[in-house]
DNA sequence: CACAAGCTAGAACGAACGCTCTACCCAGTA
DNA sequence: TACTGGGTAGAGCGTTCGTTCTAGCTTGTG
C-alpha cells in the first residue's frame, strides 16, 4: 500500500467536493476543479469515484451530513431544555455563516435543488440526510417528554426552518434571520410543553 | 416593429428561463435550453439580453418574484386572520408542488444559492425578492394590528420557514412538511395575538 | 419604391466540461 | 532480483458551454 505524501487522497476529494458544492452547487463544481483543491489528480478522483462526479456528489452529501449531524448534536446536548438547545443552534449556525463570509450555508441545499428528480442516488443520500437531522431532533423532543406525534411534526419544522432561515441570512448576509427563527422556534416548542 | 408569429418573444424567453432555473438552477440551465424551450433562437436571446446569460438570470429571478407575489397576495388576502391566511399559503404551495411532481419549489432559491457572493447582479433581484415577499408579509401582520416590530420579526420567520418547509417538501416529496409548517406558523403568529 | 429598424436565424469560436486512457511510481512479497 | 498492484500523473477524447458574428427577414415610414 502506498503510503501517499498526503495521507487519505480520498478524503481530501471529498471534503473539496463537498465544500465546493456548498458553494457553488452541484452544476457549478467541475470535477476538475475538485482535484485541484483537493491536491489531487483527475486519475486519482476516477480511481476513488469510478462511478464519476455523482458518485463524487454522493459521497459529498454523506459527509455533510455527518459534518451538520456533529453540529446539531453538539449544539442539542449542551443544553437540557430542548427549545434553548434548538435556538442555540441557530445561533451556532447564523455565527458559522458571518465567519465564513456568508458563503457556508447549509452544505447540501444547494445541491439537493439542482438535482431533484433528475439524480435519484444523490436525491436519495439527500433524503437521508433530512432524515437523519430531522430524527437527531424528534428523539431530542421525544427524550424531554414530548409525545410522539409532536415531537415528529415539531423536528420537521424545526429542520424546515433552520434551513429556510439559513438561506434567508446568507441572502441578507445577516445574522438576524436565524438568531430570530431560532427564538420563534423556542417559543413554538414552548407552546406544545404546557 | 415587427409582429412576430408568436407575440412577445422576450416574455416566452423570461418564462422558459424561470421555470428552467427553478427546477436545474442556474448553473444547470444553459442559453441554448432557453431558447429552444422559449421556442426563440439564440439571436434573439442576445438581442433582447446583450448581457448575456446573467442578464436573462437577474429578468428570471424578477420574473419569479412577481410570480410569487401574486401567490402571496392572493393568499394572505383570501382570509381576513393572518395566521389562518399564512397557513392557507403553505397549503397553497404544496398542492402547486404536488401537482408539478415534486419539481417546482421555490422559483429562486435554486439560483440563489448557486450564485451568492459569486455573481452580484442575480445576488441583488434574489435580495429584492425576499424583501418584497417578507414585506408584503409584514404589511399583512401589521394590517391586522400586530406591533411594527414584532410583524416584521414574524413576517421574516414566515418566509424562512415556507422557504425551508418547501425544499423538506420537495426532498420528501410529501406536502406533510408545508402543511404542518403553516399550522406551526399559525399557532407562533397566535401566541403574539393576546 | 427604397430604406432603416427590429428581430430572427444559425454557423462558428475558444474555453471548459466529464471522462478515458496509457504510462509511471513505489512499497511489499517471493 | 523480478513481479504485483494500489495509487499518481496528465494528455487527449468528444461534447457542450457562453458568446460573437454575419446574413436575412419583416414591417412601418418617406
Amino acid at each position: 500500500m502506498a503510503k501517499s505524501p498526503q495521507p487519505d487522497t480520498r478524503e481530501r476529494i471529498v471534503r473539496a467536493a463537498s465544500l465546493l458544492m456548498q458553494r457553488q452547487g452541484y452544476e457549478g463544481t467541475g470535477i476538475k476543479q475538485v482535484a485541484q483543491e483537493a491536491k489531487a489528480t483527475l486519475g486519482s478522483v476516477y480511481h476513488f469515484f469510478p462511478g464519476g462526479k455523482q458518485a463524487v456528489g454522493v459521497a459529498a452529501v454523506r459527509h455533510a451530513d455527518q459534518e451538520f449531524a456533529e453540529l446539531l448534536s453538539a449544539s442539542l446536548s449542551q443544553e437540557a431544555d430542548p427549545a434553548k438547545a434548538v435556538a442555540a443552534c441557530a445561533r451556532a449556525l447564523a455565527g458559522h455563516l458571518r465567519d465564513s463570509g456568508w458563503v457556508d450555508g447549509c452544505p447540501i441545499s444547494a445541491t439537493a435543488l439542482e438535482t431533484t428528480g433528475r439524480v435519484p442516488e444523490i436525491e436519495q443520500a439527500v433524503t437521508q440526510a433530512f432524515q437523519h437531522w430531522r430524527d437527531m431532533v424528534a428523539d431530542t423532543l421525544r427524550g424531554a417528554g414530548f409525545p410522539e406525534r409532536d415531537a415528529h411534526d415539531l423536528a420537521t419544522t424545526v429542520i424546515s426552518t433552520l434551513e429556510g432561515a439559513e438561506l434567508t441570512a446568507q441572502v441578507f448576509k445577516s445574522e438576524t434571520p436565524l438568531t430570530v427563527a431560532g427564538e420563534h422556534l423556542a417559543r413554538l416548542i414552548n407552546s406544545y410543553k404546557g
